[in-house]
DNA sequence: TAAAAAACATGCTAAATATCACTTTTTTAT
DNA sequence: ATAAAAAAGTGATATTTAGCATGTTTTTTA
């Protein structure tokens, strides 16, 4: 991960590619993140850090998907977002000093760096911008935290699993086969949607009868967003 | 709300008693927050702010209690959280520069203060110290969010409506007859707890027989928070 | 303080969802 | 490539929860 002195470092490509919160940083600000940080891999399973960890630092995902998820009764998770290329996990229990609130674990390979805590409290203690950036990026997941709650409150789980397929769609998106480019169990999707495993499967197959998706496997082809949008009863 | 040049101010007075995150403003700024804020009185019932309004500021509470809500399907109301005394709510939509995506209705008659957008952001902007406050008071949200999701992907109604009773036992105390401070309508437990009215009527019925509350009209009377505790089946 | 409105309560029924037990298919690892 | 493990799928059944109708009580307001 060694670069010239002249060209462009690692975080400041994948800063400027992703727009991830770090193009907020100055040129020294990034240039020492792009020192500092620990370029690791990790495979599908793999586990980055697990609830109540005490964590010396947080992590920016290049490459992969990562599920970030509670674990409630009987160990069954629930899963809060997903992170991707340019995002940030754990920095929440970096910013507020506090172990984990959630696990995560790797859904699809992934190259993340490492960043120890001490350089985000810097960054946000000494650069005003991004400190105003890390705050926004709190607001917006508070907010969809708030959405998803209201959600799992009151609507149907055939609502709310249309929904998640619509958001997955939103997220990751669909190749030229219309194949949704995010693989996921039918259990994985229960414990996004909050429900049974074999609720997910039954309805998946409704879906399919009723012509909005094909199934293949683990793979998911998303035929009719807007059916699912119809079903997902998306408010305003 | 004038006062004399050398007392303690209104907004210095309130910040110290409640540990609001106004204390770790410097004097000159809780004086130039003492000086912009508007005072405004309102009853149970009167609506502070809409979802999806535009706001021009947010407000601090003196006293009183807010419900801080989403509207969902056919309007049901999904209680989000309270706001008590040195809370402040809306500064979400501020800090993001979005309208707001909750609406906020008063439960207890308050006095609460309306504060310019500008001002916050202003104070974000110049000041680190609050600034850091002001993200971990997100941060903190965020964790309450996410373990919210949960519950309520994960327990069943009754489980969730004990352990809504004991939040509120925590957040707003009983008084010498063991009566929680707080009086709320069958509905609005049943918005907080993401369930049917009646279902909550039946479960605060069942809660009675089995002697963990009483039940005085709107008034409930906890008894046995342990009993409660066991049923809300409270992970770690 | 009386009338109106809102909230509370309860029985009945229907719908949604979970659970269990088991088979088949797919994926993983040797 | 094949055995083992994991995941997917299905049917039957139980449980939970919602919805409706209706009567009663409490609260609000004129």
């Amino acid at each position: 991960m060694k670069q010239h002195e002249c060209s462009i470092s690692f975080c400041d490509k994948c800063a400027f590619e992703t727009n991830s919160v770090f193009k907020y940083l100055t040129r020294d600000e990034i240039e020492r993140l792009n020192y500092e940080k620990d370029f690791r891999l990790y495979k599908r399973g793999d586990i980055l850090y697990n609830e109540g960890n005490r964590i010396s630092g947080f992590y920016c995902i290049n490459s992969g998907i990562i599920k970030v998820f509670k674990t409630g009764i009987d160990g069954k998770e629930q899963i809060i977002r997903f992170a991707r290329r340019g995002e940030i996990i754990a920095y929440r229990s970096v910013l507020s000093n506090e172990s984990a609130c959630t696990s995560a674990k790797v859904v699809e390979d992934c190259q993340v760096c490492f960043i120890p805590s001490e350089l985000l409290i810097q960054f946000v203690k000494n650069n005003p911008a991004f400190s105003f950036e890390m705050i926004k990026l709190t607001c917006h997941e508070l907010a969809e935290a708030n959405s998803y709650i209201t959600d799992i409150a009151q609507k149907t789980v055939r609502e709310r699993l249309a929904e998640v397929l619509i958001q997955l769609v939103k997220d990751f998106g669909i190749d030229d086969q219309k194949y949704l480019r995010i693989s996921l169990t039918r259990e994985e999707l229960a414990n996004i949607v909050g429900t049974a495993t074999e609720s997910v499967i039954r309805l998946l197959s409704e879906f399919k009868t009723d012509k909005l998706i094909e199934l293949n496997g683990r793979r998911i082809k998303v035929l009719d967003v807007k059916g699912l949008n119809k079903i997902s009863n998306i408010i305003i």
